[in-house]
DNA sequence: AAATCTTGCTACTAAAACAGTAGCAAAGTA
DNA sequence: TACTTTGCTACTGTTTTAGTAGCAAGATTT
């Protein structure tokens, strides 16, 4: 799949919209699970498949190299980390913990966690 | 693939934790362009379709149901349209609209968006 | 220095998700 | 009654992702 890239065609959309570029991104599987782990600190590959629990290692590379080319994660002397701006992405969208639990009170059915 | 509520098991986490399953969600495509595209204002399926340029009528349906069921959009006398909730979580997410813009102007390749 | 372990990753196959197109039943309109 | 629009289902083919095995390089131990 190509990369997402403002100013590009990407999945969805022929507009090129920094936007749509940057849904398509995070719409791909694990892209945001990444983020949100790596907000915790620096991991190691390794480190990072554990925390996400389920992750195949193949898909995990695939993940981390569009990441880094797209400038929300880079690899430092203690592994993977999130570039400047992707902690100012992690920002925006860390409202969603809390948010999530309120949502889990309102629903019907496996609403327990 | 069964729907990712919160206390139960989702894709990416064995511990039911409400954030897992809503990155379980927003991760899947055009989860996010729905909310996103409903925002604007209520649709009918073929206007929500037209928005998302290139879903198929398949998948489109397809998110509907999950987002419909997890209580982030309803369906009204014009057609559908995000709930309270769906409003609030959109509410969270706007700010990716202008961070994606600064994001573009930052990368190297296709940045002229 | 040989053996063992850890780390970052690649390779491969099977399963699942998604795209793309056609078209139907129901409701509305002329 | 014929024609159009709407919401959606069915189906096929392609792309993505899961799941597992294992290798090459470096570190660690003996």
């Amino acid at each position: 799949m190509p990369l997402p890239i403002p100013g590009s065609q990407v999945r969805g959309s022929k507009s090129g919209k920094p936007i749509m570029a940057l849904l398509d991104l995070l719409g791909r599987t694990w892209s945001l699970g990444v983020i949100w782990h790596l907000s915790q600190g620096p991991a190691t590959f390794r480190q990072l498949q554990q925390r996400c629990e389920q992750i195949s290692p193949s898909l995990l590379n695939t993940r981390l190299q569009e990441l880094k080319i797209l400038q929300l994660i880079e690899t430092q002397s203690d592994g993977y980390a999130l570039t400047d701006q992707g902690r100012s992405l992690f920002n925006i969208i860390a409202p969603l913990g809390q948010w999530s639990k309120d949502w889990a009170k309102h629903l019907p059915a496996g609403s327990k966690g």
